[in-house]
DNA sequence: CGAATAAAGTAAATACATTGACATATATTC
DNA sequence: GAATATATGTCAATGTATTTACTTTATTCG
C-alpha cells in the first residue's frame, strides 16, 4: 500500500533531505509532539504545556514574590500579547492573580495563588517528572547536557538572528 | 534595574532549572524563536514556516506525482484538520491544487504547482539556505548530525507516548 | 451480498503565537 | 518644566495546532 510507504519513513527521509533541512524539521515535529503529548499528560489539571512553563517560571525563586508581565516575557521569549492572553486564561482558573504595581500604574505583577502552588507542586509535579522520564527514556546525563548544548547554541543564534533588541 | 536582571538570565537560569527541564524549556523558546525568525526570513513571499515545510515535503521524490492529505499528515506529523486549514491557504496563493483521487471520491491529491515549484526552486531556496547558514552559524557537520540524533530519540520517544497508532 | 469497520473531508470550539495599532502612564532629555 | 521617548496594557487580525463530532465513501469480514 501507498500508505504504508508515505507513513514509514520517518528512517528514510534523512538521506536526501540535507542535514540543516533535517534538524528544522526535527525541532519543528519535536515541538508539535512536545506540546501534544505533554499537554495530555496534564489533561487532567486543564494545564497545557505553555501554562506548564508559566507556572514553572513563576515557582523560581527570582520571580517568587511576582513578576512584571514584561519581565516574564522576556524570560519566557514569547511576546506580551500572546503572554495576556495565557495569564488571563490562568487566573481564570485561580492558579494566579494580576496586581497592580505600587510603584507604576501601568504594571500588572503575576504571582502565584496559594491554589496555583499547591496545585503546582502537590499535582503537577509527580505528572511531570513521569512525563520527563518517559520522553528522555535513554537519555544518560551526558545526553541530556549535550543536547541541552545544542538547543542553547541554536537559541543565541535565532536571537541573534530576531531584530527584537534585548534592552 | 530589575528590568535587566529578569531579562539577562538566559545563562544563569539552568543551574537550579534541573535538565530535564531545561531540555524542554529550551525545546519550546527554540521552536516559538523558530517560526518567529524563519517565517521573517520569508516574509518577502508571504510564506510561513509551516507553509515552507509542506512546500518542501511536495518536493521529495515520493510526493513529486502528488500525495494524499493523510499521508502528507502522516508524515509532517499534524493532524489532518490542521492540514487541511495551511493547505487551503497554499491552493489560495497558487502554490498547491487539490484534485479528487481517480479510485477515491473522498481523496484528494495535493500537488505542486508550475507556480508553486518555480517559487520553492527560484526564490525560497536561496533564502532558505541563507537563513539555516545563520541559524546554525557555528554548528560543525558532526555538530548538526549530533542534534539531529538527539532530536531524532526525542521524537522517537514522544511518539511512543502517543496514543496514535502508526497504522 | 450485506453489515461492521475504517478512512476522508469538513465543521466548530479552544488555545497559542505573531504582528500592527492605539491610548495611557512613566522616564529621559533638553 | 516641557517635549520626546519608552514602557505597558489592550484590541484586532491572521495563522497554526489540537480535540471532538459528524457525514460520506471505501474496505473488510462474515
Amino acid at each position: 500500500m501507498k500508505k504504508d510507504a508515505a507513513r514509514n519513513n520517518h528512517k528514510v527521509d534523512g538521506v536526501a533531505l540535507g542535514l540543516s533541512n533535517r534538524l528544522f524539521f526535527r525541532l519543528y515535529q519535536c515541538a508539535n509532539m512536545m506540546h501534544k503529548t505533554g499537554t495530555k499528560a496534564l489533561e487532567p489539571h486543564g494545564v497545557t504545556t505553555q501554562q506548564w512553563a508559566i507556572l514553572g517560571a513563576l515557582t523560581r525563586p527570582a520571580f517568587e514574590h511576582g513578576v512584571a508581565v514584561g519581565d516574564l516575557a522576556a524570560y519566557l521569549l514569547v511576546s506580551r500579547q500572546n503572554l495576556a492572553g495565557v495569564l488571563s486564561r490562568l487566573e481564570a482558573q485561580g492558579h494566579i492573580v494580576r496586581t497592580v504595581a505600587e510603584s507604576d500604574n501601568r504594571s500588572r505583577l503575576i504571582k502565584l495563588t496559594d491554589a496555583g502552588r499547591t496545585l503546582w507542586a502537590e499535582e503537577m509535579r509527580p505528572r511531570i517528572d513521569d512525563y520527563y522520564a518517559a520522553a528522555l527514556d535513554g537519555f544518560s546525563t551526558d545526553d541530556r547536557i549535550h543536547a541541552i548544548h545544542y538547543l542553547d547554541k541554536l537559541l543565541r543564534n535565532l536571537a541573534a538572528l530576531d531584530p527584537e533588541p534585548e534592552h
